[in-house]
DNA sequence: GTGAAAGCGCTAACAT
DNA sequence: ATGTTAGCGCTTTCAC
């Protein structure tokens, strides 16, 4: 690290201008394979690397693009770690079979879609470029992040909407998942509505004339709000007064699902519960299971994410499932050709999500 | 996207001079409030963004870390989609209980590390930069991305010893995993060794005198070597000849664990089987439970890695988890610790793991 | 408190 | 085929 080479030190030592140690870089076969040799030779003593800086100054153009989360979910529980406070630990700690550490962590929405981009990037020669903006009243981070990009992925919600207009002047921002977000943006999402209209009516053929619930999230919840639309259409499609739903609220935890369901038991149970997500589904089946009301056979559930615990349920949970590596690969893609196509209209990405069915929702024959 | 506003841009309409609009973004107090205001006006109006590139340069630092990995497992098997080819896809698809296109995707090393590395980037005030450098002979990726970082780090074994060279002459660079690379960088890594030794010490208690298995891998892996260090140390430091331990070798992979275990059948099952890693072993549970070998009553088994399918396994797999969100924050503290302090000694950091005991190495009593 | 001007390291015309 | 030179957009002395 003694100083950092530059083009000079280059050009200098291999007897040549800098705009031919540019080319040698750049364009090869634009210059005498003697120079050229030469040139490689300074290249490889001096340990020149360029400097993306100034090489992205010059070319308007950086070959990275970002990715923008709001947060990770898991990133307050992580222990304060110093890894640089000495030896004093010990190598390693025997965990008995069974105690409650051996847990894996368990990947993420957020993950997901980072290991799509990042592949995706790959193919298409970009490099990708990761931020967190936690505790962000300003949006630092991400402005910061607009100004080294080519282009920009954004999780829905997860800026507001005149900071991603003030992004979106600069450079092409493409926006993941979440409603729609005006027309300005491209925009790669999900059919969310779709599926869950299609979940609800294969519940709906099962359960007939009874009554039905659905188990709500949060009222300020986008997602959770496209969730409810999916179903109340299916519901309205089959004939059904949507009002005569029983519709409890949750905040998206499994506790809250719990709580719903209880609540629920208290004038009967329904034929059928739908869940706006996995967790309060979970949490309604624990309920149910504590009730004594059994699942399937006295009342349907589904839940929606198809995250992991839903398979390992007791009865395994019927869910819908993001593609949400396809998500990241999608963004990428979207920007990519943004990027060739600065004029072109704006680009809507919706891609399918999987019902999964399992035993929660069967009712057995 | 007009044009992107640049400086000069907010200075002409807020009517002063170039520096002191760079002055109001980086050191707002050394400019009277009235100008201050004015810029600001200009800069919301303007939507103006700095130019990472401008000021990296002027600056001589980014602010971004990178990562880089030799490349993705999982990468090739990703489907070739086409997120932009039109509408023509439903909007969802019905997959029934037990497909088995309900699998997750599994938590790679890379995701874990990644996970913990953005997590601590972000605590540290950095952007992470991630780079995977899949058939890339030149490594071009990884030097691509050392211009455009503060520091980098990188997987062991994915560089060659002269390129990390090369690059640490641009950047500070910290080596993650692996064994110990000379000590002119940074390293953080894991104490395979001398868990593997305490586990072997484990097995060893229980089977006495009886004979031993080693189920190593492939012979090119210091990984592979590092265990099997581990392994023969505590041999010998129980007294018993290393040479006597039978020692048959796989790949890593399940299937090579399962031949391995049947070629060790052949000549009547050890007494414990300790591979050196968890697929192996697992292949190796296969194969004995095929040939009616109980685990653990006939033979006692043990894996390395911690994978997810160790502790699904039947029975359980006892194995050895290496903290890969603690590597990659690890990876991050140390990197911040040297761009702070340049010519601090190499720093050496070995995180403890944990050895997870499980059935499958518990000899019945 | 503010402005003028000199770089930062590179690319890309334009000359030769 | 190679060299000269003018930016790219920003930060930072150094004057005023």
């Amino acid at each position: 690290m003694s100083k950092a080479a530059t083009v000079y030190d280059v050009a200098d030592r291999a007897g040549v201008s800098i705009a031919t140690v540019s080319r040698v870089l750049r364009s090869p076969d634009a210059v005498r394979p003697v120079t050229r040799e030469r040139v490689l030779d300074a290249v490889a003593a001096l340990g020149y690397v360029p400097s993306g800086s100034a090489r992205g100054l010059a070319e308007r153009r950086t070959g990275v693009l970002g990715l923008y989360f709001p947060g990770f979910d898991a990133a307050d529980e992580a222990p304060a770690l110093d890894a640089l406070s000495g030896e004093e630990s010990p190598p390693f700690t025997v965990v008995q079979s069974g105690a409650d550490d051996e847990d894996h962590a368990a990947m993420l929405f957020l993950d997901e879609v980072l290991r799509g981009a990042e592949l995706e990037a790959w193919k298409q020669g970009f490099v990708l470029m990761v931020g967190v903006g936690r505790d962000d009243p300003d949006r630092a981070t991400v402005r910061d992040m607009a100004g080294r990009v080519d282009g920009l992925m954004v999780l829905a919600s997860s800026v507001p909407d005149e900071v991603l207009a003030r992004l979106a002047r600069r450079i092409p921002v493409v926006v993941l998942s979440g409603p729609p977000r005006g027309d300005h943006y491209d925009h790669v999402t999900v059919s969310n509505a779709e599926a869950m209209a299609e979940l609800t009516r294969h519940v709906l053929a099962q359960v007939e004339d009874a009554p039905l619930a659905f188990l709500a999230g949060p009222t300020d919840s986008p997602d959770g709000a496209q969730r409810w639309e999916g179903f109340a259409d299916a519901v309205a499609g089959a004939g059904r007064p949507v009002e005569e739903v029983r519709v409890v609220r949750g905040d998206f935890t499994r506790a809250s699902g719990r709580r719903a369901a209880e609540e629920l038991l208290r004038s009967g149970p329904p034929a059928a519960l739908i869940a706006a997500n996995d967790q309060m589904a979970l949490g309604a089946l624990d309920a149910f299971r504590t009730a004594g009301v059994r699942v399937p056979e006295d009342v349907l559930v589904t839940g929606f994410d198809g995250i992991e615990a839903a398979v390992l349920s007791q009865p395994p949970l019927t869910t819908i499932r993001q593609p949400m590596i396809e998500l990241g690969r999608a963004a990428v893609q979207v920007l990519a050709r943004r990027l060739e196509h600065p004029e072109a209209e704006p680009i809507m990405a919706r891609l399918p999500v999987r019902i999964l069915l399992r035993e929660s929702s069967l009712r057995p024959s």
